[in-house]
DNA sequence: CTATTACTTAACCAGATGGTTAAATATCCT
DNA sequence: AGGATATTTAACCATCTGGTTAAGTAATAG
């Protein structure tokens, strides 16, 4: 599931149809229109969404009507959110990090076998 | 920068990779053993990871050590968040919603009409 | 009945994705 | 120097993706 949400996620037309979906329920040609593509295009990002459980359909006549489901993102939310403390913490970490990258040659070598000993992991 | 954040978490292999890499940094082998799979794909997962920005790479000799980078993560929780009342609120709408589809198609056609009048939405 | 409207399906295309194996590179060990 | 180890690059392949145009279906309008 959370494959097809975070698919579904990748695309800025599909974030873009999300968007006005959470305005109101919208039929297929009115998602379409400010949407620089032909219907058959965005039918195909709808179904897309629809089955990544973010949208549901309805028929009204011939017109589709299509809402909002956003319940698959509270599971890519709790995904996410498991990644907080390090994104909180990755100012430090990433300073730290970058840091060494620029000491000299020779001291950075003797300096980091000191510390963490990688060239020794794979023997 | 949504767009490659959430398409290098759609894919099952990189989520993994980045749960093993939040409990400590690693090189490329250790990352691929668990993953049934060769090297060169895990190398190319690798890739994509660090152009999502998702982990950064530092070379100790022919180590390649990963380290987690979250931050990406904070602008694509920032998005997902934006839907937390709809998917909050899904469970009521969600049922108001079904609940129309199981009326007998005679009266769900009147209904509907006098309701949200959807068929005249494109004269 | 006919035309128009809303939308989908089909067929196609270029380029991305996710995997493979084989070869290349670079480092480390003896 | 020569061999083993860590990793990448190259070439290839099948499938997926995001778009197109053209044709098909179904409902509404006149």
């Amino acid at each position: 599931m959370l494959n097809r949400t975070f698919a579904a996620l990748a695309d800025p037309t599909r974030r873009s149809i999300l968007a006005h979906l959470a305005r109101g329920d919208k039929c297929v040609t009115h998602l379409a229109k400010p949407h620089a593509m032909s219907l058959p295009a965005v039918s195909k990002h709808l179904r897309v969404l629809e089955k990544a459980g973010l949208l549901r359909r309805r028929r009204y006549g011939r017109v589709h009507e299509m809402r909002l489901d956003a319940k698959p993102l509270r599971q890519a939310a709790r995904w996410v959110e498991e990644y907080r403390k390090f994104w909180q913490g990755s100012l430090d970490r990433l300073a730290e990090y970058l840091e060494k990258e620029n000491l000299p040659p020779e001291k950075r070598k003797t300096k980091l076998r000191e510390n963490r000993d990688v060239s020794r992991m794979h023997r």
